[in-house]
DNA sequence: AGCGCCATGTAAGTGGTTACATGATTGT
DNA sequence: ACAATCATGTAACCACTTACATGGCGCT
């Protein structure tokens, strides 16, 4: 699943610009993918020279012009064939698994910034989630995407700070011996 | 944290060659990096350039020469400057997210199949965790990252097959009206 | 006879990131 | 005055993946 698919299934929830589709990435997949405009607007040029979207100039007055892309019946196509193809991996690159993979090497400094960046950032996640808008006619997996997301937060969160009161621990521990 | 990087710390547990390090990456960072003799021995050759590490070669008999990788103190001093500069990304390209996110194009089959798929996934790397080799001196990161991938995989699971009996309700009462 | 393990590498290709270039408008 | 938002794009670069090339040994 490159962006260039990412765009079209994005497109099926209706026309938008590069513009619009990068928000509509960050919105949507933010947390498990994510694209700049270096990737999006090729892969839009990409598509409307195969056919596989449509694309609209709209000039605008007080504001830049902007070209609003269309998904045809053979963009739609071409994703629901990606849909049926692709087997799905779930590869992630994670430098925080990674670091704390050698946590024996990081001073204790190091170590609790680094959780405690981590769950800054969950705790932004999840702020987001509660705060976030929910639209009314919002299809099932998009709903499913963000429950995901906010129990695997919840559950990272959970164990990093049993994690940090063990170390805690273990620190009055040596203090007092 | 490239490949590059990664080589280094791995390196610190112990001398071992490109073969070798492949196996380290995948029993210790596979659900969340991967990396493959591809970029493996070219890193390699990279850092034993850089004199981040030195090489031996081995002749053997009976199966081919290899070449033993050893952490220089220079190589040693780079990781640790690696891992107080690196600012932690959690980057995750996850494509079952991704396809979920679409759930409402997918025909029951498909989407049936995709959750079969994902839960195969994580059910093994629970078994595999469960049964795999603990060793006795192991740094604590390494425990952690262990608990932390266990914990992370059961509140999937967990998740997924709530989201299925959901499902399965929704099928009954269909066919009941 | 054939597969899987051991073991190292290269070359071409892929897919995405980063930095640059441009510029009016609206809000603080 | 200054930053953010709107809006599109290109070019250089980077890191990694995939496919290829080689070849003996041991097991079934």
């Amino acid at each position: 699943m490159d962006v260039k698919t990412l765009c079209l299934g994005l497109l099926t929830f209706g026309a938008a610009s590069g513009y619009d589709l990068k928000k509509r990435f960050e919105q949507s997949f933010r947390h498990f993918y994510s694209a700049g405009y270096g990737s999006i607007y090729p892969a839009l040029a990409y598509l409307a020279d195969t056919g596989l979207v449509t694309c609209e100039e709209i000039v605008q007055d007080g504001r830049p012009d902007r070209k609003l892309y269309r998904l045809t019946d053979a963009g739609r196509a071409e994703f629901m064939k990606a849909l049926s193809n692709t087997c799905p991996g779930h590869k992630m690159r994670s430098e925080f698994m990674a670091m704390m993979f050698f946590a024996h090497l990081l001073s204790p400094e190091q170590l609790q910034d680094l959780l405690g960046h981590r769950t800054g950032e969950l705790n932004g996640m999840l702020e987001e989630l509660a705060t976030g808008p929910v639209e009314e006619d919002e299809p099932p997996g998009v709903a499913f995407v963000r429950g995901f997301t906010e129990t695997l937060a919840r559950a990272a969160l959970e164990y990093i700070d049993e994690y940090r009161s063990l170390l805690d621990e273990q620190t009055r521990n040596r203090m007092a011996s």
